[in-house]
DNA sequence: TTGAAAGCGCTAACAA
DNA sequence: TTGTTAGCGCTTTCAA
């Protein structure tokens, strides 16, 4: 069971050398003056038998095991989860860390979640990655902070831990302005009806960028409704049933969107032709499979993963100072993906 | 920067005994006779002063680290992997047990994916769980194996390790006799061009449910085409557009059932009422999306990953034998999940 | 009923 | 330039 037999020890006694000289040369100790023979030697020795390292051995040793442990709130529901996840695994592979997975539910008492916090703080994890599943301010459990952490798409009320989160607003001004540009000058917002970071971003985010414009924010139609596609449907349906629908729709998710292009098709109205619409977060299983391919912004769920790994390692590997070092919350750009759901309005 | 500075030995002298009792104690060793009262005072001293385990000093003492390595192939494409990792994750915490995750790439040579699972083998996991986003025939690392190894939606040619697949065989035949029961004899089937199992098997159990139905199967209209919704919406189209066209349509997965619908509605097809669809996979955001709700077959991603930890853990824990204990492939069920796209023919 | 001592595989002072 | 020695925190003979 036990895989690798072969240790430091073996590759001594086959190079003829002391534990400590294979050490040495394998983990290229500065200090330690080795003859480049001895060297030779050793790595001879290692390849040879396959040694590889006890990580564990290393780890008990060093104090840091080189795992970073992540957890993640409700992994299976979207596919957010996954892109934070490679993400962080990327990175942090690259930098010779692993990542252990614990997954927590989001509506579980703090209670709970301090346990899943626990079960990797016992692993001797060097940081933790707390990721959530949308974008939100989060009740931390009493046990994170205990190793340096980084907090992925929310931020905790007091601020205490660096995080990042993605530029809700700048998302959707991408979103408002891919409509303009394309000649729409009466454009409606279907919004989310709970209380998250994003539902008020981005609609702060379609106002100014209509303001920016020129134009009136106040006279566009907003309506909200529940963040999937009946909820898109209907509240699509109410604006443009209205006396004067607008020609763009910028809609607050990729779901509400999809229920959009139902309410549009029941009114005849075709898509871009009639009505362009923009979402919302690129769900590629739905963005990329309606028709016409829906023209939306992306959350930066990948590079969230990515840059929360890298900067726990730095927090990690820099000076071992307060380990809050850098608090304060990073915000991603949300870039805008082009399909085919955006053309110029019929009547400019 | 090290969280638990309070060890064993710390407990031992609060106590007022030894390490050694602390240790048995903490671990109720079954032939340590201690007193009650012994007993007692080391648990309040453990619990005082908050006491936690070193995992990793354990592992190195008890050569087990009660990590599972999960190599996932591909995680960030779709949900799948999402479930398979909270089935695995739910499965193995329930048992003590931590997953250590890293990705590799499908696409990838096999070198570099043997790569991969060298990094989980030298954090001295006590085994892998090896899992692949769509049901395949796996070319293997040649390190898989070295600790005892469950495949997870694989199978390899040779056979070699246990693994977990779904009934895709029995999840067409749900499909197809929901579309049976509902009274349509005209149902056709869209299926995917890729030479994968669940093309083969998906059709196999399409054929044989109409032919036990009594129907004569080499009639029912089958087309291929790419397994998205372009593709479903092209070989929909096929079908539709055909002489006689059929009253149900079984589709290889949901977004070719997605793609279905726009065929259906381009032809001023209601669904139900003209046609009824059935899917396959139970991708909640595009089944769940689609107006009306698909009903459809659910891949049990979350049932393969608890299964294949639980697997993992019995072979671990169960006599030290050959770790080959119980090759061979398990076959999780495929169960109907009823929305609304199927209702009786309107003309019988 | 309890404790002393050895050692898991590795690294790092310190000596030689 | 290299080797000896002492642990990291824990478990487990073995002895008391």
């Amino acid at each position: 069971m036990a895989r690798s037999n072969i240790g430091i020890k073996d590759v001594a006694v086959a190079a003829g050398v002391s534990a400590t000289t294979v050490s040495h040369v394998l983990n290229d100790v500065t200090y330690a003056r080795i003859s480049p023979e001895t060297r030779k030697k050793v790595k001879a020795a290692a390849e040879q038998l396959g040694y590889e390292p006890n990580r564990v051995a290393q780890a008990l040793r060093n104090r840091r095991t080189g795992v970073l442990g992540l957890v993640s709130e409700d992994v299976a529901t979207t596919p957010h989860a996954g892109r934070i996840i490679l993400g962080a695994d990327d990175a942090a592979r690259a930098r010779g860390y692993t990542l252990m997975l614990i997954n927590t539910a989001a509506t579980a008492g703090a209670a709970s979640r301090e346990g899943d916090v626990e079960a990797v703080l016992e692993r001797q994890v060097d940081g933790i990655l707390y990721a959530t599943m949308y974008h939100r301010v989060l009740d931390a459990p009493a046990n994170l902070g205990k190793v340096p952490t980084v907090l992925v798409d929310a931020v905790t009320a007091d601020g205490l831990f660096p995080s990042v989160v993605p530029d809700e607003y700048g998302g959707a001004r991408a979103a408002v302005r891919a409509l303009l540009d394309a000649g729409h000058t009466r454009i409606g917002f279907i919004n989310n009806v709970q209380d998250v970071p994003s539902t008020s971003e981005r609609l702060r985010g379609f106002r100014d960028t209509l303001t920016a414009a020129g134009l009136d924010a106040g006279l566009a139609p907003v309506e909200a409704s529940s963040s999937d596609a009946a909820g898109g449907y209907e509240a699509a349906a109410r604006i443009l049933r209205s006396g004067h629908p607008p020609s763009g729709l910028f809609c607050y998710n990729d779901q509400m969107a999809m229920g959009a292009y139902r309410a549009a098709a029941e009114l005849g109205l075709s898509i871009p032709g009639d009505l362009s619409v923009v979402g919302f977060d690129d769900q590629e299983l739905v963005a990329g499979s309606l028709f016409p391919g829906l023209t939306t912004v992306a959350l930066p769920h990948y590079g969230m993963g990515a840059w929360a790994a890298n900067h726990l390692i730095d927090a990690l590997e820099g000076a071992g100072d307060g380990s809050s070092a850098g608090a304060g919350t990073t915000v991603l750009e949300c870039p805008l993906v082009t399909r085919a759901s955006v053309a110029a309005p019929r009547n400019p």
